[in-house]
DNA sequence: GAGTGGTCTAGACCACAGC
DNA sequence: CTGTGGTCTAGACCACTCG
């Protein structure tokens, strides 16, 4: 290591940060195991502490590791409260926050939609699985919800006997799979219900609808899940922190 | 400096940063402006430069400071670009960010409802200034938007030779009551247009709109601004970054 | 007590902006 | 050339966890 080129200039902890996210992706470590002490890394890169502090926190500020004072770095796990606090925006009136319950109506093995192909970055055509499935909360239907994925990176999804999906989709991902999501973008607009969403959802037909539209990315920011979520959102809203 | 406490356990680069919002609330340093380099703010508060520096990098990693190499750390201002990139979130269905034209009302000054009491912490009957406005993006009304403020913290807002409100309030109460707004948390839901709503932006009552409820919070944290915004989506969307 | 991450320091050198 | 922030190092000490 300790090598700067004339074009680019990486620093020092960049280059670091790029190694030990190519042994996470590799699957070297896994969710939720620790990894070695500051020290040994530094001993390992030939680079000093602060270095591989450096390049710790900041997978740590953007959720690939979880760092604990007297324990350890860890490799983020995608667990419920995850799920909840990070991907999950529907919250009630009061704040309170509850992951619904999920049922899926149906899954299909298809090409890919021109619209699914752009939204993951696939050639139109390609294979992919396609679940549908109604998610429930305090017992009530609030979201009806289209997910796509491609089969190539998730062989065998929606098949026997991987035919069914659990309610947490990323934690099955990543422990099913080694596919782990860390970001997403959500494009979110207001949309009259149809009438299959309607009946889904226990609503008139032109009832007014939040439709959330996401691409969720990988380790490698490539988009792994395409997922469009029609919301009845009289009783909950969408909550959006800026900052 | 230098002192630490029994039951706490404050670390100095807190303590600093602590230091230095206070002198930024006090207006000392106006947005726009330059701070001190950090050799100087490290011998002003008898710390090292490394401490200053980890007060520096938090405050500009919450857009507080904008840290700029070879040139110093500046106060962050609201300019129209970081109205459009951070306070504003209805995009183009290509992706374009454009800041919407908007067309002032009315101006009314009444007590705070019981809702915008709640929303900006005051007590109910409170006096607030209160803003209509019509917001048009491709000249074509896009937003109906009500805005509540608190009118002790903005005395004489709405009324001459202050009545209009320019299109980046933010920018508007930064530079002239010194009030930075730094984050703000969406409350987003889809809702039928009412008459008034669908005449405004030219739709057919019931259609279907993006409602967003906005609690603009400043420096202090404490919550400047409430701000209800009817949008029609059906040419744009709400665009909403997971990470 | 041993080991981990967290704070703090002091100093060297690098990249960038501007005179 | 000077001054700024950015990187990197080495070492000391603190707070936390666990056996």
């Amino acid at each position: 290591m300790a090598t700067a080129e004339a074009p680019g200039f990486r620093p020092l902890y960049i280059q670091v940060k790029d190694l030990l996210i190519k042994r996470l992706v590799s699957g070297d470590w896994r969710p939720g195991q620790v990894l070695p002490s500051e020290i040994k890394l530094a001993d390992e890169f030939n680079v000093s502490q602060g270095t591989v502090r450096k390049a710790l926190d900041e997978m740590a500020s953007v959720n690939v590791l979880v760092r604990r004072q007297g324990k350890g770095t860890y490799v983020a796990a995608h667990t419920h409260h995850r799920a909840l606090f990070h991907f999950f925006h529907l919250i009630g009136e009061d704040g309170s926050r509850v992951l619904p319950e999920s049922r899926v109506l149906g899954t299909r093995h298809r090409g890919a939609t021109r619209k699914a192909a752009e939204r993951l970055s696939l050639a139109p055509g390609a294979p992919v699985v396609i679940f549908d499935r109604v998610r429930s909360l305090d017992g009530r239907p609030t979201v009806f919800e289209t997910i796509v994925v491609a089969e190539s990176m998730f062989p065998g999804l929606g098949r026997p006997p991987r035919d069914m999906l659990p309610n947490t989709v990323y934690e099955y991902f990543e422990q099913e799979y080694g596919v782990t999501i860390v970001n997403a973008v959500e494009r979110v607009r207001a949309a009259a219900a149809g009438k299959r969403e309607a009946r889904l959802l226990d609503l008139a037909p032109g009832a007014p609808l939040l439709v959330i539209d996401r691409v969720a990315f990988g380790l490698e920011r490539r988009p792994v899940e395409w997922r469009l979520s029609r919301c009845d959102t009289s009783r909950h809203h969408y909550l959006s922190e800026i900052e």
